[in-house]
DNA sequence: GTCCAGATGTTATCAATGTCAACATAACGT
DNA sequence: ACGTTATGTTGACATTGATAACATCTGGAC
């Protein structure tokens, strides 16, 4: 089920009331908010050093807090790392979200959205691999991360959808066009992962609009 | 629904001399193709557990090897790894020259090649994650690997440009449009992977045929 | 307020793994 | 035959994830 998230880990707002990342009243046994500032600290060491750089010793010395006080939280490695997909999802959806709504419901909110994909994946590429690289997520092991990734795409769901019946997007199965933006989508932001989407001589923008580009051109309807 | 998967395992033993994969005369010191068998033996293992469960200790005690052998060939485990994904594209690039050519340097070959590499994908998912998951090949590490890897690309992009000179794709820079086929199928292949690609009520082999079709679409000419 | 149950954090410890140094043996050209 | 190099082995070590047993805090029942 979706869980409206009845623990206290509230919404993404991560930064928010956090007493003091580096430190605890010196005295508190009880960090207080041990499982969200785990998350970010394997964010922020994902970030920096990619995730085979992530070490369960590492988080915990970093939080002033023992080397297994995670299990507390977490039943394993795994179990942070999918936390982790999961708080990148939700950021990611944010952005979709976004792009979709301050650039108009049309045209070009689709493609704002297109390249709002492709840069947040560039601009977290060590955490877009972990939401989506294979390193967690097998056979649905987690219930609120699919969740989370079930509710990105179907912003880009929705969106389609809402072009469609505005006449703009080819009228066939929505979800079989959703999972090809998708997937071209998915596949450039890889690619530019790994660099190999800039070519000498053009820049990276140029590739990133004209991919989203070509995508809009192969759903759209030809008539205005 | 997938039936090409036992290609792999000839290609792979391709070696022609091989004493006993298994057992070796018992009385030889030097086993005498242990690279080749490391790299063979480490792509069963992924084959059957994933990555993860890839120890180069394992794989020594399966080979009747001390632990340690392994380090008269390669540098280290990621060494290993880019040899696996090296032959990975090996094999990888047959398949896509060979389905470009069995049907036929026109719209169906090509169609058949973006099918032939999803269905690669899907045959041989953990090999697959080695290739492009970014387990290896962090800033262009191995130059055989990246030869390897260039050598498939290029197999696409002959192809275009074939298909550009026929009059069957736009005559846009080649480059990119090999670019943007190439992310949408990869893009299709991972989310394959995840299983995310057949949707209940709509069969996988559908899927893979509708979104090589779209790709063509997309980058083909009106004109007949 | 007291007290107990559960949640949270700590210490001690272990097995697995990648890697290195030192040594042993085979292969091969001179 | 011999010595050099390639190849394989043994022993050891640091790192890491994980478990068990114990300690401390928190919050509610009475």
């Amino acid at each position: 089920m979706l869980t409206m998230s009845t623990r206290w880990d509230t919404l993404t707002s991560v930064t928010k009331f956090r007493p003091s990342p580096q430190r605890k009243p010196a005295n508190a046994y009880h960090h207080g908010h041990l499982r969200q500032a785990l998350v970010d600290q394997a964010v922020a060491t994902i970030r920096d050093k990619g995730v085979e750089a992530l070490t369960l010793r590492d988080a915990a010395t970093r939080l002033r807090v023992s080397r297994t006080a995670l299990y507390r939280h977490f039943a394993d490695k795994q179990a942070l790392l999918a936390a982790v997909a999961t708080e990148g999802f939700r950021t990611f959806r944010q952005a979709l979200a976004d792009a979709w709504d301050d650039t108009g419901h049309t045209r070009g909110g689709f493609v704002a959205m297109g390249e709002a994909y492709i840069r947040f994946a560039l601009a977290n590429s060590a955490h877009y691999r972990v939401m989506f690289g294979g390193h967690v997520a097998r056979e649905a092991c987690d219930a609120e991360l699919m969740a989370e990734s079930d509710a990105a795409f179907r912003v880009l769901l929705d969106a389609l959808v809402e072009l469609q019946q505005a006449g703009r997007v080819r009228r066939e199965d929505a979800t079989e066009l959703a999972v090809f933006v998708w997937a071209s989508v998915h596949g450039a932001a890889m690619l530019g992962i790994g660099g190999q989407l800039s070519r000498p001589g053009v820049s990276l923008d140029h590739m990133i609009r004209a991919t989203t580009a070509r995508v809009w051109d192969a759903i759209a309807l030809p008539a205005a």
